[in-house]
DNA sequence: GATAATTTTTAGCTTTGCCTAAAATAAAAG
DNA sequence: CTTTTATTTTAGGCAAAGCTAAAAATTATC
C-alpha cells in the first residue's frame, strides 16, 4: 500500500463522505474540502492517475475500489482515534473531531492494530458511528431516530449525528449520553417533539434534537 | 503560538539536536535532515523570517529563544508519544522512533497536556531521556556510562543511547531493560568490557555496549 | 600570501497544491 | 431551440520544498 499526501487523503475522505461509491460533483467536493473548483479539478486528476478515482470531465468523480479501500482505512483511523481521545484522554465528543483529522493521517498499520486492541476492539466510536474493520467490513449502523418510536417504548441511545457544536452542547447540558435509557412518554402530534422519561423525571426534546439522536428498543 | 509546517519543525528539531543553543553549520544540518545544502540555505532563510533562527551567511545558524521553545515543545511531544507507544501499546523501544516522528507534529496543547496526565506525568521516556516540561524546563539527564563505575558497585539501568536497531536488538536478546539492577563484578583492564552479575548469573558486556548504557548506583 | 580544496550560496528547474480570471461545457429558462 | 445561467475546466500565478550545477566565499595548504 503506497503512501499518500494529506491533501489526497482529504479528497478521498470527502468523496467517500459525500457519495460513498457513487459519483460526486466537482462543486460539492470543492465545498467539502474547502477549496476552489479549479483546485479540485487538478486534484482529482492526480487521484485519477493513481487509480483512486474515475473522473468523467464535466460529469463527476467516483472512487475506485482502491479508493474505497483507502477511504475506509482513513475512516477507521479517524474513529479509532476519536475513541481513544474520548475513552482514554477524557475529551468531550464535541472536541475530538479536529484532532482526529490530524491523527487519521498517521501512517502505520501496526499502530492502528495495536490501538484497536488497546481500545478493546470497539465496533463503534464515541458518537455511535461504526468503525470499519481491518478488512473493510462495516459494522451495522445502529438505531433509528427517536421520533420513529411509539409512545411507551423503552429505548437506549446508541448514536448521535454530528450536527455541530451547539447540538453537542445541548446534549451535554441535558446530560444525554450514549447508553442512557429512557421511556418514550409522549410524541406531540403538533410539532413532533418528544417527551422522554427517566427515573429522575421527564423532559421534552424538540423535533430537530430528536432527528439527530438515534436509539434502539431496550 | 503560530503553526508550522512539518518541514520547518524538522529543521528546528535537527538544529536543537545538533547544536542546542549553539550555532550549527549548513553541512551538518543538511546531513541531519537528509537534504542538500542548497535546500537548507533557503529553508533556514524562511526560518529566519519567522524569527526562529539567526542566520549568519557562510557562518552558521542558531536557534533564537523562540526557536528553542519550539524545539523543546516538539521534543516533549516526541518523547510523550514514545512513552505512550511503549507503555500503553506495547511497542518495542526500537520501533517507536519513526512513529513518534509522525506524531510529534500533531498540533494541540490540550492533547499534549492530557496525554501527559494519562501517562502519569512521566519525567523520562522509555529510553530514559528527559521529557521537557510544559514550561521548557528539562528534567535531569540520568546516569553515567556503565564503564564509569567501579567493581563491586550495585547499579540500576536508567537510560540507553539511541545507537541503532542492532544495539536495541542486542539489549533485547540480553534481556536488558530500564530498571534492571546488577552488580559490577569485573572491569577488564584489557578491553574495558564489564562483567555484570545478577541473581540468575553473570555475563559480559563489550566496551561499546557499555558506552551506550547508563546507570545509577542503587 | 597565492593557490587549492571545501563549504555555502545563487540561479534556475520540478512537483504539489492552492489561487484568480477567462474560456468551455452543461443545464435551465424562455 | 435558442439564450441565459451555472458549473467545470484551462491557463497562468504563487509559495513551499526539494533538486542540480555554477558561482562565491571561506578554510586549508604549500
Amino acid at each position: 500500500m503506497k503512501t499518500h499526501t494529506e491533501s489526497e487523503e482529504n479528497y478521498i475522505k470527502a468523496l467517500y463522505h459525500l457519495g460513498g461509491e457513487q459519483p460526486v460533483s466537482n462543486g460539492d467536493l470543492a465545498q467539502r474540502v474547502g477549496a476552489k473548483g479549479s483546485s479540485v479539478t487538478q486534484a482529482v486528476k492526480r487521484l485519477g492517475q493513481k487509480d483512486l478515482v474515475n473522473v468523467v470531465p464535466y460529469k463527476g468523480v467516483q472512487l475506485t475500489p482502491q479508493g474505497i479501500r483507502l477511504a475506509k482505512s482513513i475512516l477507521r483511523k479517524h474513529r479509532l482515534w476519536e475513541t481513544f481521545l474520548v475513552d482514554k484522554l477524557g475529551f468531550g465528543w464535541d472536541e475530538v473531531h479536529p484532532l482526529a483529522e490530524q491523527l487519521e493521517h498517521i501512517q502505520s498499520e501496526e499502530l492502528v492494530d495495536r490501538l484497536f486492541q488497546f481500545l478493546g476492539s470497539p465496533k463503534h466510536d464515541p458518537h455511535g458511528d461504526p468503525i470499519p474493520e481491518r478488512d473493510g467490513q462495516m459494522p451495522p449502523v445502529l438505531g433509528q431516530p427517536i421520533g420513529a418510536f411509539t409512545a411507551g417504548a423503552e429505548i437506549r441511545i446508541v448514536r448521535v449525528e454530528d450536527a455541530g457544536s451547539e447540538f453537542f452542547d445541548q446534549l451535554d447540558t441535558m446530560n444525554i449520553n450514549l447508553g442512557n435509557t429512557y421511556e418514550i412518554r409522549t410524541i406531540s402530534a403538533f410539532d413532533a417533539s418528544v417527551e422522554l422519561g427517566s427515573p429522575t423525571g421527564s423532559f421534552w426534546l424538540s423535533q430537530s434534537m430528536c432527528a439527530n439522536i438515534y436509539a434502539v428498543q431496550s
